[in-house]
DNA sequence: TCACGTTCTTGATCTGCATCAAGACTCTCG
DNA sequence: CGAGAGTCTTGATGCAGATCAAGAACGTGA
């Protein structure tokens, strides 16, 4: 575990849309409160329920937020370097909603929660711009319920899939980021029906070797997925 | 259909969060460009996917959001008076996820999208209290994807009805505000089910006479639902 | 390289819930 | 008030997906 943090991240965070038009003093206040933190994999590093005291920044690795209730888990996003997370909790100063834990070594920064706040509360710029990100956010989330609520799970595996393939440059193969059990509990089912899923796809030209899906005509694929921009775009 | 805005909503739309810190000439030029219009029931007001021309405030009556996909459709979320809606589209000028329609009379005071966002760009404390509508409405969608995720239809119909009650005053009678068919399709079930499971519910104390809906025992209910306030607390 | 632990796949079975159908009930309008 | 349309309930059946179990496959560490 490190801690401290070098200048050397400040063009990297400074980039993030969130922080991008934040008044140079601003930035500097907070990068000087900040904390860096190595964590291997597997770590908690938030626990649902708790008190939000730092927001976070993903600069290497990749982070599981999941959730739990009567004893069943279930992962509701995957979040992946540049980003923050957990936004909204540290501006509402509230409890946090989910758990994460990352999925392999990760480098975190933490921004401690009530500097950002004091910043909102004077700086236009980053006001703006964290709507705009709560704006993303809330759509995205929109868009998972829509997903969930209207398709069946080969449905919402056919279009993660055409999501994912478009994300990794667009080519006929292309990798898993993350363990299968962990995208079954994404798209909100079983593993067992996750393996059973993919082989639902080879009418449709999916073939999965490990980590690997090739998809063999993608246009099938998406006359069987119906990929929806409203559902599918998480960008907008 | 009527056309024409009188000061004499002004109050209650002031007495919004997301306008009361507002620069008084700001409010007064939002104001000046705003359309008010009564809806009979069943009427669309917005379509998903369209440009999002204007910021909907329901002044009275209730409106039902709604998605649709490949010749489903499912129900969102249902808006009461005095409320936003479709906020974060507005602000991002991005197309509408969901459709909204009138489940009632209804009185919808419009305000173009254009002069929001032109208020927004120059008044700090409008953002900041946009900032916090957005993170009780992204926190409130997570909430809804953890019931859907995490529940049976049982449990996330137990846990509604507790919230429904506490809404109501928290006595042990109280009345569903809306159709049954409806309120199964915010819950992610049949109307059938719906139906099934109120009958489900009658060995934790639940009966039901048409629309109203009487709880003999609440704790032996909660029991049941295991209620928890980072699911069923849509207010933090 | 091998052993062990973990993940994934596959099969069998079960369960929660959807679909279909029809009757009962409720509400609205003339 | 009565008719008709729409909603709700109930029963039967089907289906999507979970659960349980066990073997295969994979990854990691000594």
């Amino acid at each position: 575990m490190h801690i401290g943090f070098s200048e050397s991240d400040y063009p990297d965070i400074r980039a993030l849309p969130l922080f991008a038009e934040m008044a140079p003093d601003h930035f500097q206040s907070l990068m000087r409160g900040a904390y860096v933190q190595t964590f291997p994999p597997h770590i908690e590093l938030i626990t649902e329920g708790d008190p939000c005291d730092f927001l976070h920044i993903i600069m290497s690795g990749s982070v599981d937020l999941f959730a739990s209730w009567n004893g069943h888990e279930t992962c509701m996003a995957t979040v992946r370097p540049i980003s923050t997370f957990i936004l909204a909790a540290t501006i509402k100063d509230a409890q946090y909603l989910m758990s994460a834990r990352t999925l392999e070594k990760s480098r975190i920064v933490l921004l401690p929660s009530q500097d950002v706040r004091a910043i909102f509360d004077v700086d236009h710029h980053f006001a703006r711009a964290i709507v705009n990100e709560l704006a993303i956010c809330y759509r995205s989330v929109v868009k998972v319920q829509k997903d969930l609520k209207l398709r069946t799970s080969l449905e919402r595996l056919a279009n993660y899939l055409l999501r994912l393939q478009a994300r990794s440059g667009g080519g006929m193969k292309f990798e898993l980021s993350f363990e299968k059990r962990r995208l079954a509990s994404y798209l909100g089912m079983t593993p067992e029906n996750l393996s059973r899923a993919f082989k639902g796809l080879r009418p449709y030209g999916v073939t999965v070797d490990g980590n690997t899906i090739s998809i063999g005509d993608i246009e099938d694929l998406k006359r069987f997925a119906r990929p929806s921009p409203l559902i599918d775009d998480h960008s907008t």
